[in-house]
DNA sequence: ACCGGCGCGGGACATTTGTCCTGCCACCAG
DNA sequence: CTGGTGGCAGGACAAATGTCCCGCGCCGGT
């Protein structure tokens, strides 16, 4: 749901023992934007803290969102390796605050040091796999299991996501976000009045099995 | 739509070059399967000949199509790389012929090989970068334009998709696949008898064009 | 105090999509 | 020849989803 990559931050810590000028710090405040879609990247960004969306805007206007980015996530490698354009504009969800780095810097880096080349490996061998399972199941399964599960994820962590941003994650409108959501309040699922205080974790977790058994 | 690779098929030659003994052939006739979802990788595979579909099968039987691979792509690499088991199953469209390599040795030269890790590392972007392309948009426009999309795209390769293969690759059912062909058809879009032969190119990218236009 | 904007909630209706079922036809094995 | 299987086509109905719209309440600025 929320990725973090701790990893990533002892080789931060590393460069900012080695390489301090390399390292530039950058605070975001909710709703800016990090990385804007097609553009040319000049710097790479490593969450410090905080929180912040990616996500791809269609021509339509309509958003999709890939993921939500925590703490040592990093934003702007896949665009240096592919030199292409962002896939995807990044905005802050909280404020923030980041570690910045010069595109040159980090391509350096990447041939050069073999850690973070494994390490960006993993990463998108994790992102890539993530991406294609919930391609898969977002749109095979109903959306009320969909739904069940993002509210499950979210309440493992603090997470309060805004009715906007649940929507263009599970790519349907807002209308169908809250007929889903009243289904749920009726069926004791979730909390009446606010929508992600979920009654409880437990029964929520047995809805999702029963779910998994039925289909 | 078809993902080629051909700058793997060098390395492929430096190996069969130097390393012969660690490269295998392996023919498998239409419909066999190369890789099993959930097992545990043992050989990467590389085609080499002929084109096979990786999908996800999920838990209520329903398939859905990540790719279709055709010369040089290569299957197993994300799965050692995570170290889990496979992320989806890999099946032979037509009869095809490929190199094996075993899991050891592959991610031996991937540690020790900067040439390959390079490669991979670019395949892994590209990966990312469509599969995150692809569910955004095939969940946010109209089945109408996916189909398009895809028609227009297999008719610049040779490639004779089956209708479950096309329904399975744009995630809806084959009864609305065939409304949507009707309809197209109906609209003088495609050929009236056979539903991946398309009137004119020219014809069906003027209306993906005014789609774009509209949205 | 008041207005405007914005997020929430949901009614009404149209459209899209899925499910189930039936028929047709080609093909293959017995 | 014949029965079985599998792919193609589409009718009928139900369910899911989108679009458009209105009303409510909160909040910040003037």
């Amino acid at each position: 749901m929320i990725r973090t990559n701790p990893k990533l931050l002892t080789i931060i810590d590393n460069w900012l023992q080695n390489r301090p000028e390399e390292i530039g710090h950058r605070s975001f405040t909710a709703g800016e934007r990090l990385v804007f879609q097609d553009e040319q990247i000049r710097f790479v960004y490593i969450m410090q803290s905080g929180l912040a969306k990616c996500f791809i805007t269609e021509e339509n206007g309509r958003d999709y969102i890939l993921e939500f980015f925590g703490e040592g996530e990093i934003m702007g490698e896949l665009e240096l390796i592919t030199g292409k354009g962002s896939l995807s504009n990044v905005a802050a969800i909280t404020d923030l605050t980041t570690f910045r780095v010069r595109a040159a810097f980090f391509t350096a880096e990447l041939a050069g040091n073999r850690e973070l080349a494994q390490l960006i490996m993993e990463q998108l061998a994790i992102r890539l796999e993530q991406t294609a399972m919930r391609a898969s199941y977002q749109q095979i399964y109903p959306l009320e299991y969909n739904l069940l599960k993002l509210l499950y994820l979210s309440s493992e962590q603090e997470l309060q996501l805004s009715k906007r941003d649940i929507a263009d994650y599970l790519a349907i409108s807002i209308r169908s976000l809250n007929r889903a959501l009243k289904e749920l309040r009726n069926r004791n699922i979730i909390n009446p009045d606010s929508y992600n205080a979920i009654i409880s974790r437990e029964q929520l977790a047995q809805v999702l099995q029963e779910f998994d058994r039925l289909i």
